[in-house]
DNA sequence: CGGGCTATTGACGCCTGTCAACTACGGTGG
DNA sequence: CCACCGTAGTTGACAGGCGTCAATAGCCCG
């Protein structure tokens, strides 16, 4: 079971979101200073570990969650056990629902995760009252559906050695979007997660990620860290 | 040149929003009755004809485009002229963009085609006094996405036959949704149309209609033309 | 009836999947 | 501190699904 960090008691409420790493890169920084506290109060604390299930795609509920630390991968099963990563998801995402109804996926932690959670009821009151909130959450959903169509197109039309090209370009730019390191960057996820996300198979994923250690476009300071070499051939392989 | 239609005088204005047909399935069906003959005032009709570019990716503009009849392809192209086409859009679906910068992909009519077009600046500006227009907008282009995710996995796992499968039953749902006939199907978009929207080639699009045909799950009435004679086993195809 | 475009079908090859063996690494216990 | 073990990643051999290319068939329209 998730854990609930913090009780929503006045003092945790004043500072939780004001102190709040993250908030220049989620919806809630739409919000104005004064209200913040009361936004803080419609939501709590939770932490997850490492492969925990945040929710199923077979739930039924309406949550909405704010990732203030660590990855999720959001991901979709089909009848047979076969599994696809939708996207991952880094600190200042959203995921989850705020309409009734079954998840459109499921969603699990990579690593240890905090989240700040919603319930959608309670959100959409709050988008009644506060029209901002409703076009920040427009402005982060379009930027959302802007990269699912990107992701179309990379499993529709790229070879392996493009989709491993541009998930390492697009890591890299997600780093230094959020003024992280953007090299060399940390692969949280698995090789199977990154095959499972690609649409390929993980024996793939290490053949292409040999290939561009040899052709020394990356190098690798360890099986999660690449540093990249060159970053003007690593684009155009991404064509 | 697109063709603008009508000019905005007041006969027109006070007809064109309350007449429209498509209207229950656009984002214009949250205005009220009296916000209508207004809101006309800010669009234009535009007919396109068959394959001429609505816009193109590189092209700079904030447009959204409302399709009132036909059909649209939205595509994008790599450098070596390879195209996905990201999604096939029916009446009463909105594409384009209402911020600055360039498209996230060109788009194409298929067929004539009728839509309304807003100016993005415009449309933003209705935002801000008529919240419900947004929440509008949010609520479809959280559909967009779910159905965007739900192609990333169909192009990421599924084989040729599924791929297939599941574009029929699609289109089938669609023309539900919209109160179209569900059974037989008309195809509007060419077998290279759906080979790029699927990820597949024309050839595999073609064998794998010549396998639905043998196995007696559809039989063709013309080349673009679908009777489904067992939803079940299709419904089975698509996993 | 003929020309041109689109769709179908066949032959063949390649990219990526499958399966399995091997290697690297990190944690645990003696 | 090191031997052991389990998990994750790499690599090789082989196979198959889908792409490529080309020939044929079907259809629309003059």
């Amino acid at each position: 079971m998730p854990v609930v960090i913090k009780q929503n008691n006045s003092d945790a409420l004043a500072t939780r979101c004001t102190s709040c790493k993250v908030r220049p890169y989620s919806f809630c920084r739409c919000l104005k200073e004064k209200e913040l506290k009361n936004f803080a109060g419609i939501s709590s604390e939770k932490k997850f570990s490492d492969k925990q299930n945040i929710f199923l795609q077979s739930d039924e509920g309406k949550r909405l969650y704010n990732i203030t630390e660590g990855n999720v991968k959001i991901y979709q099963l089909l009848q047979d056990g076969r599994i696809q990563i939708i996207g991952f998801l880094y600190p200042g995402d959203f995921f989850g629902s705020y309409k009734k109804g079954k998840y459109n996926y499921s969603a699990q932690a990579i690593g240890d995760v905090m989240t700040c959670e919603f319930n959608g009821d309670t959100l959409n009151d709050h988008m009644d009252e506060n029209p901002a909130l409703s076009r920040e959450l427009l402005n982060m959903t379009t930027n959302e559906l802007i990269l699912a169509q990107d992701r179309i197109k990379v499993l529709g039309k790229l070879t392996a050695t493009e989709r491993m090209a541009s998930f390492i370009c697009n890591i890299s730019k997600q780093r230094a979007r959020i003024n992280w390191q953007d090299n060399p960057i940390s692969l949280p996820m698995s090789r199977q997660d990154i095959a499972d996300y690609l649409g390929l198979t993980i024996a793939t994923v290490s053949r292409e990620v040999t290939n561009l250690k040899t052709s020394s476009v990356i190098k690798m300071i360890s099986t999660s860290q690449i540093y990249i070499n060159d970053k003007t051939k690593l684009t155009e392989l991404c064509n």
